[in-house]
DNA sequence: GCTGTGACTTTTT
DNA sequence: TAAAAAGCCACAG
């Protein structure tokens, strides 16, 4: 197995988030090893353009704020995206987002 | 090789 | 309580 880059760290991860839930920048940089890292799993994100399979659109920031939804292409694709899969959202907001949080350091153990 | 930037988080004023 | 600033790591120019 190749050396994952810390791109694709972040990528494995959020690929693993289940359908229906939401990750946070902080909870992967967390499990990643840096808290402090959140910027870095959201510049991953803005390299996700090279990875196809990253569904960017279920990581969103602490407050459950879809906070890069302008990077989409469209700035309701996120969320739509995110109801299509079963996460409401209101005004940018994941709502029920205590249950709908998903920590991988925690569910991946 | 150095500087700037970035879809965040946390702490302090 | 609210707002502002600092901190951090990694990639691109």
């Amino acid at each position: 197995m190749p050396k994952a880059d810390y791109f694709e760290d972040v990528y494995e991860v959020v690929r693993l988030i289940p359908v229906g839930r939401v990750s946070t920048y902080g909870a992967i940089a967390a499990y990643l090893g840096s808290k402090q890292g959140a910027r870095m799993v959201g510049w991953a994100m803005n390299n996700c353009h090279a990875r196809p399979d990253v569904p960017a659109h279920r990581v969103v920031n602490r407050q459950g704020v879809l906070t890069g939804k302008h990077f989409f292409g469209s700035p309701t694709a996120m969320q739509e995206r995110l109801e299509a899969e079963g996460v409401l959202v209101k005004e940018d907001q994941v709502q029920q987002w205590d249950a709908r949080f998903w920590d991988p350091s925690l569910e991946l153990t």
